[in-house]
RNA sequence: GCUGUGGUAGCUCAGUGGUAGAGCACUCCCUUGGUAAGGGAGAGGUCGAGAGUUCAAUCCUCUCUCACAGCACCA
């Protein structure tokens, strides 16, 4: 046999007969290596440790305390011993697939029963069992049709299915834990015992498609979630339990921004506190796009269906489309409308009207835009998801030559606009050619490569999505991250020269003869709906001072302070902050405690003191203890914090 | 839309085949209290909607609806 080099992550080599597996090379090494060792990585590659090597190569033996790996393995372990629990326990259930997912993994199962929390006991129990029964892992390479054999012998037509999808010529592996086997690609632990029976947990069930495909039949899943340790699970669990309070629905109540109810599903009815909030933001953006070029227009909101048939919604949209027909009792004719889903098409009607010059482009027309979409009932979340919405939407009719420069223009606007709100961590994806697509090939080529150089030319980078692009041109995404590193799709800046050319839309150019304008569609933060859904969540109901629904709470401490009490408030509310009287016959630690409860970033609390030497003492959210300071001073300083960013 | 689980007072949640309860919130009274819950009294619900079974339904059955989790969707 020959002789091969294994090189370590130290930089020193050994010699050892091809053929060696990385159990034999931690062995060699130290017999306790081999102990902990879970798996090893062969030249970046993750393999078993029962695997064969047999060429020269860098390898590194792995152990619990190499978080990747073994989070990997551990995730992809317990994913196999719940399936095995799950088939020792109802043995007629047919198993699918179960990959590693975020915090742990999932496994597809098909069984005419669905599960419940009460199986999801038995099932942890039975796992623990494996887990303590220590069964060493086997694998072996089976050749297609052997594979197939065993698994139509076995009555599990969905493993048959997988193998046959599995591309020609790949090598099938099978392991076993026990009597248990399943068809995997790997790796995994030694045996089940190396798994942290403490540090795992079923968190919930749920349907889910065969192969994702809604046509498909519908399995159950079960969601799992592990990590190397106890520790580490009380603090995914302690995470959960932070994301929670800061859910917007709830928040939403307990602030008092709005509801929503039966009547209108995926609709908002915005509260006053919640409507401050929304006109600050929309405020803020109206005061940036005017200085960044933008003409505002406002279009219908009903619109016949003749103009959604010339743009092309009617043919492709019409299923998320609220068609309302009005009844000829009330109309002369009866005519058939939809309620707009998207701007686009009217903001090429006002394009439209007179004749534009190529010295009107580029034109930026913005509009925050309600439209109203027929969600899927399952997709409606919060305020996050909804059937109407208001877009901070804008159509840039410009020149093929000025994708670019408009484009870096863009790029630069939503950078400062999100640091504006408090986001410094977004990326961008860049979303390429589809295979079913309209246009020529150099026009694609022309309008990926002048939004990749806008973001380089900014001095971001950005990932490419390739095939992820609309039919009629590509697309950059903004998506940022949360405070609890949740991302957020908002931003987009999308190529369009199909919907000009539909619409009719045309500009002289300087030549004289008509040219078609190329649409840019974009929008920053979304919709104000999602986004200001995000920014309580992202803030846990404490906004920056400048969005605040409620800035400040004037508190008495005493009645006889009422009058004093009023007078501050109106003070305020002249400087053009959001402030309000708390004179209700309460204890100052009440008040304190239901303002601090609902977020007011600042509470003035006035006593008979503060009367007397026309002061206020102001205590600010989260923060012990108070400070006295005269009346114009507070709110000096109030009104300077409350300037919003763009005014400072 | 699909699978599963739910809908009882403004909120959080008990409960029962014989038309309902708690805490908080709310109203009033007492209390004027100095930075996260002072005390007392009172009011408040067609038990999501409709149909069925039953002498009797908030409870059992069916349909619808909305919400929640996930899937699919998000041109």
């Amino acid at each position: 046999m020959s002789q091969i080099s294994l090189t370590f992550p130290d930089g020193n080599s050994r010699d050892y007969p091809a053929g060696i597996t990385a159990a034999e090379v931690a062995e060699s090494i130290a017999p306790s290596l081999a102990k902990r060792a879970i798996s090893a990585s062969l030249d970046g590659r993750h393999i078993d440790l029962q695997w064969p090597i047999n060429d020269n190569g860098t390898i590194a033996i792995n152990t619990m305390k190499d978080e990747g790996p073994a989070l990997e393995l551990i995730r992809h372990d317990f994913a196999h011993v719940m399936a095995r629990a799950v088939q020792e326990i109802w043995p007629d259930v047919k198993v699918t697939i179960g990959p590693v997912r975020d915090k742990g993994w999932f496994y597809d199962f098909d069984r005419a029963e669905p599960f419940t929390p009460e199986d999801l006991g038995a099932i942890e129990a039975q796992m623990k069992e494996i887990i303590a029964a220590r069964d060493p892992v086997r694998t072996e390479v089976w050749d297609r049709d052997r594979a197939i054999a065993f698994y139509t012998e076995k009555n599990e037509p969905f493993k048959v299915e997988l193998i046959n999808r599995i591309p020609e010529g790949e090598d099938l592996r099978m392991y076993w834990h026990g009597d248990w086997q399943d068809l995997c690609r790997g790796p995994h632990l030694q045996n089940t015992g190396q798994l942290p029976a403490d540090a795992f947990k079923l968190t919930h069930v749920a349907g889910a498609y065969w192969l994702g495909d809604s046509s498909r039949p519908m399995l159950q899943r079960i969601y799992g979630v592990a990590f190397r340790n106890r520790d580490d699970l009380k603090a995914h669990m302690h995470m959960l339990e932070e994301a929670a309070k800061r859910d917007h629905r709830k928040l939403g109540r307990e602030m008092d921004l709005f509801h929503m109810q039966e009547e209108a599903p995926g609709q908002v009815f915005w509260h006053p506190n919640g409507w401050n909030i929304y006109i600050a933001l929309q405020d803020y953006m109206r005061r940036r796009q005017r200085a960044g070029g933008y003409v505002e227009v406002n279009t219908p909101q009903v619109v016949s269906r003749k103009l959604w048939e010339e743009s092309g919604h009617w043919e492709n949209y019409q299923e998320h489309m609220f068609i309302v027909e009005v009844d000829e009792e009330h109309a002369r004719e009866k005519t058939v409308n939809a309620l707009k889903p998207m701007n686009c098409p009217c903001h090429v009607q006002v394009f439209n009207v007179g004749l534009k010059s190529y010295r009107d482009l580029p034109l930026r027309m913005a509009e925050f835009g309600s439209c109203n979409r027929y969600e899927p009932s399952g997709a409606l979340h919060g305020i996050m998801r909804v059937r109407g919405f208001t877009q901070d939407d804008a159509h840039i009719f410009c020149t093929e030559a000025q994708i670019e420069a408009e484009s870096r223009r863009f790029i630069d606007f939503l950078s400062r606009t999100y640091s504006d709100l408090g986001f410094d961590s977004w990326r961008i994806k860049l979303s390429t050619r589809p295979e079913k697509r309209i246009g020529s090939e150099e026009s694609w080529d022309h309008a990926e490569a002048a939004l990749a150089n806008a973001v380089t030319a900014t001095g971001h980078t950005y990932e490419v999505f390739e095939g992820e692009g609309a039919f009629y041109g590509p697309k950059l995404e903004f998506v940022l991250t949360d405070a609890i590193g949740r991302d957020w799709q908002c931003g987009t800046l999308q190529v369009d020269p199909n919907l000009p050319e539909r619409l009719d839309a045309n500009y002289i150019g300087e030549d004289g003869a008509k040219h078609r304008p190329i649409m840019l569609h974009r929008a920053t933060l979304g919709s104000f709906e999602r986004f200001i859904g995000m920014l309580i969540e992202n803030y846990a109901g404490k906004l920056p001072f400048w969005l605040a629904p409620r800035q400040v709470v004037v508190a008495s401490i005493v009645s006889d302070a009422d009058d004093y009490v009023r007078e501050i408030v109106e003070a305020l509310k002249r400087a053009g902050i959001r402030a309000e009287a708390d004179i209700r016959n309460e204890k100052i630690n009440y008040k304190v405690r239901e303002h601090s409860l609902t977020k007011v970033p600042a509470i003035l609390a006035i006593g008979m003191k503060e009367v007397e030497e026309r002061t206020v003492s102001i205590r600010r959210l989260d923060q012990q203890g108070s400070r006295t300071v005269p009346l114009d001073e507070a709110i000096a300083s109030l009104t300077a914090e409350a300037t919003p960013p763009d005014l400072r």
